[in-house]
RNA sequence: GUGAGUGUAGCUCAGUCGGUAGAGUCCCGGAUUGUGAUUCCGGUUGUCGUGGGUUCGAGCCCCAUCACUCACCCCA
């Protein structure tokens, strides 16, 4: 432990095996819903070169400035790991022409890395699942991903614990303009901006909106709105997006401060906020993206999507205490001394062929009764399978009940697979 | 990158005024050599995060450093 060497990296988790079956039932979910809307899965390499995730994500972003893990291969090349999905998605539907005059619905899982000092619900490997739709204007399409999240968060019984926060950023023309209006705006008051506003105002103006000082609340409050300034077509996708969310009986909220921290965005984003898991309540964001696949050398092609961050949902659905509870147990722990010990092994494989959804764990350990049947109740099995020397020479094996006040049976051999199959269809398992 | 809090047994934690390391749990052996979970008896838990310093003497005081936690920042 005092031991460096023998350290992960800081922000780097294992994720141990008490916890990979919660993540396996989350999965589990959203590979299914994904599935069920017609998406199918897409992965791609968690390096990729540099200048993608440059070109991408936006040169001035705190991501690309600071916050990628970033080196060179042994030819020079410069290569980063990936600090979030979207960037390989697309270049991979360009690279393989998935995306050429045609409809792709994709999903993805796994981790990116971003190196920011680890916090509640932020790590520097974290895992997202994230979701594309290529070759839409929408806004149908931009709600089916809102249903599609919407009937998750209802499936892992969180969607009271979420809200969820809606936002045009209208075309980057607009945008461009409304960025100067807002320093406009914040340059007559630069007394009251407060340090972090002061370095956003050149770097990221929009940045300033969301701003978490209470001091700044007033004057945020008082700047001009974007959403006042969209034009035609971006006003009837706001408006046709929020008459949809009405008619689909969700509930949401206009929030004008929301802004996404990478740059290919347009048009509507959107986030599921919690406030029950600290700092980094942002389980859930997305949003349209229509001018990444040109930007990235392929041709114009509208897009939307969303990630999710996997440890954040995990955290929620934990503190929300709607944790499922997840069978790690055996059924069946086998035991046997010396003479059986082979034996046991075997028959052990003819129960697994016979009933393939049971779990069936051997000792391989050994030593004395008293030890194997330790192991065997600490292991949660409901039924420990006994071969010794008795029981080979009889043909049989001997059945002990380890939940419940039953009597240890002698069942033949021959008979053992009928009757644990008639033991679990008594016990529904 | 900035700030605050915390580091003692595998785990959860005590440790007084600076005087040479403790409890529960877990694990091991036995009571009970073919029967767990209950009970009783016995036993091991250790680089007190690490490295310096002060002191006759440091888990305790000082400095540095590392890690964890939370917040800022940033974002999923």
């Amino acid at each position: 432990m005092a031991n460096k060497s023998l350290q992960a990296i800081r922000g780097m988790n294992d994720i141990l095996p008490e916890q990979t079956p919660v993540w396996q039932y989350v999965e589990n979910i959203l590979r299914h819903v994904a599935t069920s809307y017609g998406y199918r899965e897409i992965r791609f390499p968690i390096l990729e070169y540099t200048d993608l995730f440059k070109r991408a994500v936006g040169k001035v972003t705190d991501i690309v400035e600071k916050e990628m893990y970033t080196f060179d291969d042994r030819n020079g090349d410069s290569l980063t790991l990936r600090p979030e999905g979207t960037a390989g998605c697309v270049r991979a539907g360009i690279e393989h022409s998935l995306l050429y005059h045609q409809v792709q619905r994709l999903w993805y899982f796994g981790p990116s890395f971003r190196h920011e000092r680890p916090q509640k619900g932020r790590f520097r490997q974290f895992h997202q699942w994230g979701v594309e739709a290529f070759g839409m204007t929408g806004p149908e399409i931009d709600i089916e991903l809102i249903l599609m999240m919407t009937r998750i968060f209802k499936l892992l019984n969180i969607d009271d614990f979420v809200t969820l926060q809606i936002n045009s950023l209208g075309t980057p023309a607009i945008r461009e303009v409304y960025r100067e209006e807002l320093v406009k705006y914040f340059s007559t008051s630069m007394d009251q901006l407060d340090e972090d506003s002061h370095r956003r105002l050149e770097t990221n103006p929009l940045r300033i909106l969301d701003s978490k000082n209470p001091e700044m609340k007033k004057l945020i409050t008082g700047a001009p709105k974007l959403l006042d300034m969209l034009d035609e077509s971006a006003q009837q996708h706001f408006d046709r997006y929020g008459e949809l969310l009405d008619e689909a009986g969700i509930q949401y909220e206009i929030n004008p401060c929301l802004v996404r921290g990478l740059d290919y965005y347009s048009h509507v984003v959107f986030e599921w906020v919690t406030d029950s898991l600290g700092a980094q309540g942002t389980v859930c964001a997305g949003g349209r993206f229509d001018g990444l696949v040109e930007q990235l050398g392929g041709d114009a092609t509208p897009a939307v999507g969303f990630a999710l961050g996997m440890e954040r949902l995990i955290a929620l659905i934990e503190t929300a205490k709607q944790l499922p509870v997840l069978k790690t147990t055996p059924d069946i722990y086998m035991v046997s001394d010396e003479y059986a010990r082979a034996h046991i092994l075997l028959l052990a494989e003819k129960i697994r062929e016979a009933m393939p959804a049971l779990v069936v764990q051997v000792d391989c350990v050994g030593g004395q009764w008293k030890k194997q049947f330790k192991r065997a109740d600490a292991s949660g099995a409901h039924l420990a399978l006994v071969m010794g020397e008795q029981e080979l020479k009889n043909h049989t094996v001997a059945v002990k009940y380890l939940r419940e006040k039953r009597e240890q049976e002698t069942v033949e051999l021959a008979d053992i697979v009928a009757y644990i199959a008639d033991f679990t269809r008594r016990n529904g398992s």
